[in-house]
RNA sequence: GCACCGGUGCCUGAGUGGUCCAAAGGAACGGCCUGCAAAGCCGUACAGUCGCGGGUUCGAAUCCCGCCCGGUGCUCCA
């Protein structure tokens, strides 16, 4: 039995699938004008675990994670470099689309793109409009916030508390009947990009792209939303609302993942306190593997504390989980035909079950690294078992070990096997001197020598 | 101002009523292994009890009340 924390109940339910046996998930994707930062993959690698996990336990999942490609900022980046907002956009969905993939996150099964879903919207709000939940007005269109029963229950407020603070805002937006009131079609503005629509050129307003791509692909009803916490409200708690207005069901269950801090502080644009993915992989690109450790050893709707030391740490964690996969290889232990260790299948599969616990899942992949060592030394052949099953259930989780940094074929490494040689004859004359200098070498070179019952590897620092 | 979330060992962090005299990773120390190392394994200390004070309960890190501290959302600003 699969449970979640849903957001709109703020308890852990049951998720209950649409279809038997299949999940249909909607995460919120980016709006591309610039670098995507840690906080980004924090976002997208939540829902990749989720959807791996999912298709490893056997469901068949439905992942969809759109492109917002035409926004305010993606028009105010364009004028301020003097270019069109289609290149912004162009440009930097190509930067996140490779970072995603140096992330090792899966694509999702359907990117859509706003842009190519306006012909959708405009549909959407005309519905919206004929049912009276929408007016227009010069400016655009605007949907009755009132009107929507239930409006501000996926943020746990009445929709008076929510009016209590937007009450200020009532002057700026005299055009609205309410100031709770919210643009889905924003009239065209001197040199914006602007279509067609029965209320005149504009341009989509607020999170009208997601409920005509979610709804749209995945249909009425599906299972789960996904998205940043910070993005409840007003983002989802909106997209949520033109979906009732409009008389059709959105999504059943909701899922939040929580922030990353720095300094004790939430990680944004706006403070100006962040790391981007790209600088992250370019100091070293075994950061990659780090970073999903890192998450998953922390539970998706908690605060992480996120600095170089802390990515320091996961590597060393990452570290040993390698040196357990190479000295299984230099052992010459088969361990990709083994058995899977059936209570720690049964442990990791009953903590992920309960909301994604990753960060159970991951001791027990550590426990299994711990005992495959141990049988390794002992010379034990339950240490197939062992090997395997930690192999197995961090692969569910998209962590690969022993993904790289071992010995290989690269440039230099005959080199390299040739030294790693001489240090093993000198060794067998009893030659210390000799050995321990090209021990000495070798390290200065970054690579570290391991010896191992069954001869000496070798790997980058 | 309103609301929400969090405060667990040196660090990152699991656990949300008994199986917890508190997981896992990292760092530290000791032992084994090694020619010496590295890696690994074993063990130890650090949480005298889980921010503080009350309460509920046979039993609380886990529930309730109050307080302190930190953060976030709305507001403001962009």
């Amino acid at each position: 039995m699969l449970r979640i924390h849903d957001t709109l109940t703020d308890e852990l339910v049951e998720l209950k699938p649409r279809i038997p046996g299949e999940i249909s998930l909607y995460a919120c994707g980016p709006t591309v004008y610039d670098h995507p930062h840690l906080g980004h993959a924090r976002q997208a690698m939540t829902y990749d675990v989720a959807r791996r996990y999912l298709e490893w336990a056997g469901w068949n999942v439905h992942h969809v994670a759109n492109i917002t490609d035409i926004d305010d900022n993606i028009i105010n980046r364009a004028t301020s470099e003097g270019v069109t907002e289609p290149e912004i956009a162009q440009h930097w969905e190509a930067i996140y689309l490779e970072v995603m993939d140096d992330l090792n996150i899966l694509a999702p099964h359907d990117r859509p793109r706003a842009t190519e879903y306006v012909d959708e919207m405009v549909e959407f709000i005309q519905v919206l409009v004929d049912r009276d939940a929408a007016y227009a007005t010069d400016s655009g269109v605007y949907l009755r916030v009132r009107s929507v029963e239930g409006y501000g229950d996926l943020v746990h407020r009445t929709v008076d508390e929510l009016a209590e603070g937007a009450g200020t805002r009532v002057e700026i937006d005299h055009d609205k009947d309410d100031p709770l009131d919210f643009a889905l079609w924003k009239a065209a503005k001197p040199g914006e990009p602007t279509w067609d629509s029965p209320w005149g050129p504009g341009r989509p307003g607020w999170h009208i792209e997601c409920v005509a791509m979610s709804l749209g692909i995945l249909g009425d009803g599906f299972d789960l939303h996904g998205g940043g916490n910070d993005l409840v409200f007003p983002h989802h708690t909106n997209e949520r609302a033109e979906a009732i207005a409009a008389g059709r069901t959105f999504s059943r269950y909701w899922m939040h993942n929580a922030m990353l801090n720095i300094n004790g502080e939430k990680m944004s644009k706006s403070l100006r306190n962040y790391t981007t993915v790209r600088e992250l992989l370019d100091e070293d690109p075994r950061n990659a593997r780090a970073l999903r450790l890192l998450l998953l050893q922390t539970h998706y709707r908690k605060i992480l504390e996120i600095n170089s030391e802390v990515i320091e740490t996961a590597r060393a964690g990452l570290d040993r989980m390698d040196a357990m996969f190479r000295k299984a290889e230099a052992a010459g232990i088969d361990h990709a035909a083994a058995e899977l260790d059936a209570e720690a299948v049964a442990e990791f599969t009953k903590a992920m079950n309960h909301d994604f616990g990753t960060p159970e899942a991951m001791a027990i992949v550590f426990e299994q690294v711990r005992a495959a060592n141990g049988a390794i030394d002992a010379g034990d052949p339950q240490a197939s078992t062992a090997v395997r099953t930690a192999i197995e259930l961090a692969g569910a989780l998209g962590l690969e070990i022993g993904g790289d940094n071992g010995s290989g074929d690269a440039e230099g490494d005959a080199e390299i096997d040739a030294l790693v040689d001489q240090r093993t004859e000198a060794k067998a004359a009893k030659d210390w001197a000799t050995a321990d200098r090209i021990r000495d070498e070798l390290t200065e070179r970054g690579i570290v020598v391991e010896d191992t019952p069954s001869g000496p590897i070798w790997r980058r620092a």
